[in-house]
DNA sequence: TTGCCAGTAAACTAT
DNA sequence: TTACTGGCAA
């Protein structure tokens, strides 16, 4: 294909980005501005009009579906042409997330670093049941530290590429120096148990570069050109890991947009996309601004609400599609009218002919909002799938399996083993299972020589003597079948051989026959993944259950109805939008709206949610909803002041009818002075409190003399205040 | 050791 | 509202 037919279709911009290969190349890729379409052509340039040989390319994405996608679409491009295989066979192009390619880059090197290639991948609930230990073993009580809270600080750390000397070199509060604590004994657990957390991944591959550059100049040699997908997202281990890959030569080609950045909370540092220009010396920077999907109205919608960020690029996009219908926002009574508001919506829309229910999602802020949606629909006999919240994998039935799984691959695994032990109950409680850990650690042995041990000196009791033999052989016949037969045959025989199915079977209930039915489930998955992968193995198999995404399960064109949150959004489109709680305190979220960098994070996930609709979006928020138990009146959200009135059609149909919250619990502060002060104390108002001094509201709960707030203070912390005793006044 | 109950805490986003 | 812990009895 000649270069000027494989850009004949692109814009002068997108085509200048595929077609600038050499050296550190930005590209600013506004929502919609065909920045998939620029990756893939650009790929499929290199192999087949450059000559770069595809294993010589590395693409970085967000999840593992974008990169499939990414996969598919550049096989189409190379396809379209038929010459001889092999050169340009796209499938040797690597094409992975951050974390799936460190994986692949430490089970064939991290023996340099003294990590098994067993390693088991840990999530947060094998990370939260770990910590607790720790908290534990330290003698601190969940009640006075939350493992959470803890975690979170462990993996900012991570992120920011501290180890847990470091990080106790630095700690400087009492905070700090706890939490270092506990961080050096995690670590020292995970590295016995020979576990990663998704953290470590990153982590141990960057040390692994700085260590041993001739591991690094084997990749940097590998991976000639370098790309990386939503690049605003990148926090600092990501940033140095690309730094690092890229530093002999160069080929660098990051495709981000600075306005798109969501995820702040898990580490990504804006600055990494706001700082390219200057850390990359003769970067050449290329703007996407004109949009190929959404209607004028629904962009100017979007562009007024970003536009009150300060920390961006700044960008304007435009597009040639029509002008559209307005966007419409819909004032509902309560949630339920909410929801009633959307399924009607749909209904009729669909009713209409010309849209299936694929054209429709609906986007919410936290996962709690799913449900009076979900009973709307449901009622409505709209069909629907929601995308997110209690994921497969993390199901507890899916997990013991799993659980079992780890065990045979990583004998040191001994999260797994407290998992499995008494799934179902064998009899094996906590005191039995303190003394296998006690007798590992004085063997200095694994978990799994621990059980044997015991087994084979009788030091258990007779019970748990029997059960544990049974487990221990079990186990040992699935272990030695591993490399034979297929991962869905273990999987089977676990199930059963296990008593895992019995206990279920016996229940009788429809919970446990779900459950059967997910192991089921399990037993599939194993399949399709094996005609996948080949036989990737079982190790490869955990691999990729650890790493799936929500979105990764997400398939389009099945004729339902999406509902997501908006993070899980990103990234894709539909022909009709409805982002529903456009209200303060829920978007934007109350824990977000005392910090003004968490504010913007908000505006710009707001953004994200408006760019995906193609056609129609429609916004709806709540007089009032019950959250949590108690009713809540809250705002209409600051955002939907901030969309140009003329491209907003507002429909209020209680608008004269006495909807107005009763006057004992109103909405937030309103500053006029006759408001009695309890009025006021809403997420966001400061106050001042006799012994803390100033600090702002986050949450509030209960009323009249029950009323309670929670109040995060500058020096004494987050506290939780009965408003009766508490004294507070106006700051 | 298990299973039940009651009381209580946390309730945002997720590779 | 839900999910989970901790105490207690069998």
């Amino acid at each position: 294909m000649r270069s000027d037919t494989i850009v004949a279709d692109l814009n002068p911009r997108q085509a200048e980005a595929v077609l600038h290969t050499e050296g550190p190349l930005l590209v600013l890729a506004g929502a919609g501005s065909g920045k998939t379409r620029v990756i893939t052509r650009r790929i499929a340039y290199l192999i087949d009009h450059c000559g770069v040989p595809p294993w010589n390319i590395l693409a970085v994405t967000f999840t593992n579906k974008a990169a499939g996608e990414m996969k598919r679409r550049v096989a189409d491009l190379l396809g379209q042409n038929g010459s001889e295989p092999g050169l340009r066979d796209s499938g040797s192009v690597w094409v992975g997330t951050f974390h799936s390619t460190c994986v692949r880059i430490l089970r064939k090197h991290g023996a340099a670093l003294g990590i098994k290639s067993s390693f088991v991948i840990y999530d947060d609930g094998d990370q939260l049941s770990l910590m607790r230990d720790c908290l534990r073993a330290q003698g601190l009580s969940e009640r006075s530290l939350n493992p959470r809270a803890i975690l979170s600080r462990i993996s900012r750390a991570k992120n920011e590429l501290l180890t847990a000397e470091e990080y106790t070199l630095q700690a400087n509060d009492r905070m700090e120096e706890r939490t270092a604590k506990l961080y050096l004994m995690y670590q020292e657990r995970l590295d016995s148990l020979q576990a990663l957390d998704f953290d470590d991944l990153l982590m141990a591959t960057v040390r692994l570069f700085e260590q041993h550059p001739e591991a690094l100049a084997a990749y940097q040699d590998l991976w000639r050109y370098i790309l990386v997908d939503e690049y605003q997202d990148t926090n600092h281990a990501q940033y140095r890991l690309v730094h690092l890959l890229t530093g002999n030569h160069g080929n660098l080609c990051v495709v981000g947009d600075d306005d798109q950045s969501i995820y702040r909370w898990r580490g990504a540092d804006l600055n990494n996309i706001l700082d390219f220009e200057r850390d990359h010396s003769g970067c050449i920077v290329i703007r996407l601004e004109q949009n190929y999907r959404s209607t004028q109205q629904i962009l100017q919608g979007a562009g007024g609400v970003v536009a009150h960020n300060y920390g961006r690029k700044g960008k304007t996009l435009w597009t040639e599609n029509e002008v559209g219908d307005p966007i419409v926002l819909y004032r509902a009574l309560d949630e339920n009218d909410e929801a009633l508001f959307a399924a009607r919506t749909i209904q009729g829309r669909a009713a209409d002919g010309g849209t299936g229910y694929d054209d429709y999602a609906i986007f919410y802020r936290t996962n709690a909002q799913s449900r009076v949606l979900e009973e709307a629909l449901r009622q409505a006999l709209i069909p629907y799938v929601i995308v997110g919240g209690l994921r497969f994998y993390e199901r507890k039935e899916i997990k013991d399996l799993l659980a079992y799984l780890r065990w045979v691959v990583n004998p040191a695994d001994s999260v797994s083993f407290k998992r499995l032990v008494n799934a179902p109950t064998r009899g094996i409680g906590p005191a039995t299972i303190a003394k296998l850990e006690l007798l590992a650690m004085q063997g200095k042995t694994t978990i799994w020589e621990a059980c044997q041990r015991a087994v084979r000196e009788k030091l258990l009791n007779t019970k748990q003597q029997a059960a544990m033999e049974g487990l221990l052989r079990l186990i040992e016949e699935v272990r030695s079948k591993t490399a034979l037969s297929p991962i869905s045959d273990l999987i089977g025989e676990l199930i059963t051989g296990s008593g895992y199915a019995e206990e279920l079977e016996h229940e009788r209930t429809p919970e446990a026959e779900s459950r059967l039915e997910n192991l089921k489930e399990l037993v599939t998955a194993a399949q399709e993944f094996a005609e996948r992968n080949g036989d990737g193995g079982l190790a490869a198999f955990l691999d990729s259950v650890a790493l799936v995404s929500d979105l990764d399960e997400y398939a389009e064109g099945r004729g339902v109805v999406t509902l997501m949150t908006l993070h899980t959004a990103k990234g894709l489109e539909f022909d009709t939008v409805f982002m529903v709680g456009l209200e303060e305190g829920i978007f934007p979220h109350a824990l977000a709206m005392p910090d003004e960098r968490e504010l913007e994070e908000e505006r710009r996930l707001c953004y994200v949610g408006m760019t995906r609709a193609r056609r129609r979006l429609y916004l709806a928020s709540a007089r009032q909803r019950r959250l949590y138990g108690n009713r809540s009146f809250n705002l209409p959200s600051r955002f939907l002041d901030e969309i140009p009135p003329d491209v907003l059609q507002v429909r209020d149909p209680w608008e004269s009818r006495s909807v107005a919250p009763p006057p004992s619990t109103p909405s937030r502060p309103q500053h006029h002075d006759g408001e009695p002060f309890v009025d006021r104390l809403f997420p966001g108002a400061r106050i001042r409190h006799p012994d803390f001094g100033v600090g702002v509201i986050r949450e509030r709960s209960g009323s009249g003399d029950d009323l309670k707030v929670v109040v995060r203070f500058k020096a004494a912390g987050e506290k939780k205040l009965m408003v009766k005793y508490a004294q507070l006044e106006q700051a």
